[in-house]
DNA sequence: CGAACGTTTGATCACGATCAAAATAGGTGG
DNA sequence: CCACCTATTTTGATCGTGATCAAACGTTCG
């Protein structure tokens, strides 16, 4: 069921998705861009033969669904309950065109959302993974919020996997040795501490092999 | 040993590169965009800890370099004895905020830089060698030059398998599977013949598990 | 309380990496 | 044209990691 399209308008809107609910879908047209204001997404793709993949995870702050292609490559699913505003093609268009001739810095918010699906890429370019998962939450810990008992991290191990190109099993696994290692600790599912940033940043650029 | 940059002037130049020469650094400044004519540039980037990767292959038509983020986050090679034209950034920003206010399609080149990029992400994210290899030809033949004996086919095995996170042995021993199921040919190293488009579409698609 | 979902743990197996070496292609100079 | 050198591809053998199958456990929510 997607997002009722209430508002004739074009002005921005302000909108929010409950857990699992999608901002928009894989293959329609580009003609929203949301903004995010509170939550976690995740941008979701299944190929052809059922094959589900995490392209990225985007926090707030974050711009996603910008028209750089004509449609969608990824749903957007809401990973936690999230709030962002919603704008027109054509009222962003103006933006972007805007601030192109402003500052010399251009097209700020394109690279902001094509990064870390490049990013994503060098990653599961890379083999080991203890390695992958490392550099995955490393990636990580300036984004997530912090906390009394540690970062908020409301990611589910599934969806790691399918980030990380991993079966779920081996990110439990992988995320055991790096408790056993006091590299990191998870008190609770939806909590996580950095315990060893140093060492967390070794295991993501050494290519480690797995046993001490 | 970078491009000389000769000409001060901001205006298109248009260039050439031998094989093996790189047109773009990663970690510069993106104040070039170069827009392919004639032959196939590689986009590479090397991990702190060595590891190369292959993010694209870049054909004439194709323009690369673009900047959505500050730096170029790929160095480009040439693949072949490559031409380009390469414009100064702010020339292309001005022909970027005319494209967008004349069709409604906007950012359509950018599009076409960040969609490859996109799709090896899809790609080495799916198992199997032989699906990743069948794939990757798959997306290649409306890319590659007809000849009298096939496809010109000037990539490296090498770089192919950094290009699917393989090594270059997996790639040997799969391009040979594909051979022997008679769904391409090799009259030369540098000629590709697709024997058969449907099986090689099925093997990229299906999970096709290796042995018969 | 029970059902659905996600995580955890264990056991086995297959795929692709790795190591090693031969074969082929490409290029250069005698 | 051949000898020689380098780079790339090819083939073989072994090994290890992560996938897979299976089952128990923990959480969440109706």
């Amino acid at each position: 069921m997607r997002i009722s399209a209430s508002s004739a308008t074009h002005e921005p809107v302000t909108m929010h998705a409950e857990v699992g609910k999608t901002l928009f879908w894989e293959g329609d047209e580009c003609d929203h861009v949301c903004e995010l204001s509170h939550g976690v997404v995740r941008g979701v793709t299944i190929s052809e033969d059922g094959e589900r993949q995490v392209t990225a995870f985007f926090f707030a702050g974050d711009q996603i669904g910008l028209p750089v292609t004509d449609y969608y490559r990824y749903s957007a699913e809401a990973v936690t309950f999230v709030s962002y505003v919603r704008y027109a093609r054509h009222s962003w268009r103006n933006a972007l065109i805007e601030s192109c001739r402003s500052d010399g810095k251009l097209l700020k918010s394109i690279g902001a959302e094509q990064d870390p699906i490049f990013r994503r890429g060098l990653l599961i370019g890379r083999i080991g993974a203890l390695t992958r998962l490392a550099a995955f939450l490393s990636s990580l810990i300036d984004r997530l919020d912090p906390s009394p008992r540690g970062l908020v991290f409301p990611l589910l191990q599934v969806d790691i996997a399918d980030y990380l190109a991993l079966t779920p099993e081996t990110v439990c696994r992988s995320l055991r040795r790096l408790r056993e290692q006091r590299i990191i600790d998870m008190p609770a599912h939806d909590r996580l501490l950095i315990l060893d940033p140093a060492a967390l940043e070794l295991t993501a650029h050494l290519g480690l092999r797995a046993n001490p």
